[in-house]
DNA sequence: CTTATGGCCTGTCAGC
DNA sequence: TGCTGACAGGCCATAA
């Protein structure tokens, strides 16, 4: 089973090449011919040449590698992306990082969902990117309080809600399933019935389910996935909907 | 303002 | 055997 990039996977990655990557400079840059979400910025790419990457940034599902040169690479890793130490030529490298040490740095992404700009530094603070995005659901600003006043008078499914970037980032599909199971919440209850108690313990499990996510390699599987199962709490049979067009998994008896 | 939907993209698999 | 269509997902642009 392949594994999102969601908040987890990307923080992982963070923590695993920031040490490799920091004080390497860049002595060329290869890209592939096709577009990415976002066109690949061909110019501003060569232009790095000569830069040295300072450290490893995570904004929600972004990473941002910094340089010395005030600039930054802006990374997503969309469906399939991978940031890989590795020499490239496979099919699907798009950008091809040349370091000065070491094996280059690879972004590998099968589907193309994926994205990889430049920035000057002076910029980010007004990307839209990053600045349109909610807090961090890692952080102090995401309190039981914030997310309480987000539901308010809101009339959408809470899976929908809490998936929603600008609210709060870093949350994919896998991840909202699993809170919600976790907190006992059925995913299309609208967000603006849900008493802040509960809203508290979903904050909570949220907080839960992407922690280990980074301790370990892969999320907890309670709901997702198992459609053709049943609860592994209390045996009822597993529910599977669409919402928003994606897959949609809960135990009836669990969560209300 | 809020919320929903379409489209991007390819590999996999069920069904004919 | 080879084809077609459905499906998987994040996120922007667009529309209601």
């Amino acid at each position: 089973m392949v594994v999102i990039p969601e908040l987890p996977k990307v923080e992982r990655l963070r923590r695993k090449i920031e040490p490799e990557l920091r004080g390497r400079t860049i002595v060329g840059v290869a890209t592939s011919t096709h577009n990415l979400r976002a066109s690949l910025p061909q110019s501003r790419l060569q232009a790095l040449k000569g830069s040295r990457f300072i450290g490893v940034r995570r904004r929600g599902k972004y990473l941002l590698l910094e340089l010395d040169s005030q600039q930054a690479v802006l990374v997503h890793l969309g469906m399939t992306g991978q940031l890989v130490f590795r020499l490239g030529g496979d099919k699907h490298d798009h950008v091809i990082f040349e370091l000065d040490a070491g094996l280059p740095l690879v972004f590998n992404d099968q589907r193309r969902f994926g994205m990889v700009l430049v920035f000057n530094n002076g910029d980010l603070a007004t990307c839209p990117y990053l600045t349109r995005t909610g807090v961090e659901p890692l952080s102090a600003a995401f309190t039981p309080r914030y997310l309480w006043e987000h539901c308010q008078r809101r009339q959408r499914p809470i899976k929908n809600l809490i998936m929603d970037q600008s609210v709060v980032v870093g949350l994919g599909n896998i991840y909202a399933n699993e809170a919600l199971f976790g907190a006992g919440i059925r995913p299309t209850r609208p967000a603006g019935r849900l008493s802040p108690k509960r809203l508290r313990e979903l904050v909570r499990h949220i907080s839960i389910c992407l922690r280990v996510g980074i301790d370990q390699e892969n999320p907890l599987r309670f709901v997702y996935g198992r459609g053709d199962e049943n609860c592994l709490v209390c045996d009822t049979p597993i529910v599977k909907v669409k919402m928003a067009g994606r897959s949609t998994f809960y135990c009836p008896r669990c969560q209300r």
